[in-house]
DNA sequence: TATATAAAATGACGTAACGTAAGCTTCAAG
DNA sequence: CTTGAAGCTTACGTTACGTCATTTTATATA
């Protein structure tokens, strides 16, 4: 006979626990002294660490009263719906997850203070995601939809993407300084080495892509981030210059 | 100015839950009718509609108040918190559903009506898996480490450890037929197929594995779901007959 | 044996985010 | 002006206990 607070140093429950699940009628213990402290028997604590198993693969302590105490339970049936319950919550945490990784990345584009990235990445994910994915097709080759998964995008915790980032978000924070600036020069240039890296030869793809991110309702569509106007065109002269230096570098 | 139910069509929070966020001065309504009816603006219906999103990534409500009214609010922090919350929860599930496809699994193996298999599943599940992991490496070779995984597991949804499960199973049922008895040297058959599709070549791998097997107590140290004895005994008897027949085919 | 003290018991309130029901009041149409 | 629909408030129920507050029992010491 185990007294109620050595049953909590065994399990690791609490005897408020133990009191409750008394209560409820989900285990009662196996006698008690005529002053009414209850005793507990070792059948007692194995039926606990049932109950401790069971509760943690997520049944509700009203079915595993059932569980243990009707002996028809159909065992196969509820451990496979709760499989299916299980599985049902990864996905959805799956998506919350992509959908946190769009806002940090958001606030790291356009800074903490202002709400835009906020807004933004709230709207967009209010929407339908998988409408996108049929636009995508009807505006892309086939061929050309492997190259998408390379672009980068606001939920990839990739270590591509998030250079992509950081690299635009600089280049929002040096803008004041004109396309020509060195540093943005150099942001510049770290920008066309990835391109070649992930896109070299894919110019026709690139194009397209290019012309959709200078729509910012076609870059929504897609489910693309969408990247203020001037920054896009700020890009552009930075790169138009870029190109300039790169095939007459002694002029001045 | 909308009405409150205009307000739940828009967005599809009940009546109830706006009356609740009012309560607790989340979303106060711009203003009221004199006889006391909520009218709400726009600038709210989109606030309600923040919150959606904030609620739908997990947030709680009080903490999802602090975020709409401070404007010092650290967003950066609180998102990034949530995220690595969340790679828990999935972690966690993840470990949820392996605990239950091993008690499908047993199930399956064992049959509905005795308590064994979920008994022993439960035992194993209590246990701690890392220590495993080290034991399993002193066992083995490293080069033998990686065969380790092909090994049908009670946690594996893969299909070869499903038919495994099963012809284990179908071999229980049968058993009181005598180990020469055709349905049991068809599953022999079988699972000797298997044997040489996915462990061709590894003899020793397999002389050790079958040795651990049939030793109770080591197969649980290594986690493989145990066995009864008298079933490995049975599988040994049938699969030397099964030998002895194909070495030998037309003797009777 | 009386008493001090630890531990046990019971009862009640609090938690998160509403659902649901009861009973009463306001709104909008006819 | 009536009437039915919709709104209002109040309050209890839900899950699995944690955290008091108060009282009673068990046990060790004087």
């Amino acid at each position: 006979m185990i007294h109620i607070n050595k049953v909590g140093d065994l399990t690791g429950v609490t005897v408020r626990t133990l009191r409750y699940y008394d209560k409820i009628g989900l285990l009662k213990p196996a006698s008690k002294t005529e002053g009414g402290h209850r005793l507990y028997t070792n059948e007692d604590i194995k039926k606990l660490q049932q109950i401790q198993f069971l509760k943690k693969i997520g049944f509700p302590l009203h079915e595993i009263k059932n569980m243990l105490t009707s002996s028809e339970w159909d065992w196969s049936e509820s451990l496979k719906s709760q499989l299916s319950f299980v599985l049902k919550e990864q996905e959805n945490l799956k998506k919350i997850e992509l959908s946190l990784r769009e806002l940090i990345h958001g606030i790291a584009l356009e800074g903490e203070e202002n709400w835009v990235a906020i807004q933004k990445t709230m709207q967009l994910s209010s929407k339908d995601k998988e409408m996108k994915q049929l636009y995508r097709e009807s505006v892309f080759k086939p061929r050309e939809i492997k190259l998408w998964k390379k672009v980068p995008n606001m939920t990839s915790d990739s270590p591509d993407s998030l250079e992509w980032i950081a690299l635009i978000g600089q280049l929002k924070r040096y803008m004041m300084e004109g396309p020509k600036a060195p540093k943005v020069q150099n942001i510049i240039r770290r920008m066309d080495e990835k391109r070649l890296e992930e896109f070299e030869g894919e110019d026709e793809f690139l194009e397209k892509l290019w012309k959709i991110r200078m729509s910012p309702k076609q870059s929504e569509k897609l489910s693309l981030y969408p990247i203020d106007q001037n920054v896009l065109e700020f890009m552009e002269q930075a790169y138009a210059f870029f190109l300039a230096e790169k095939n007459n570098p002694q002029a001045e």
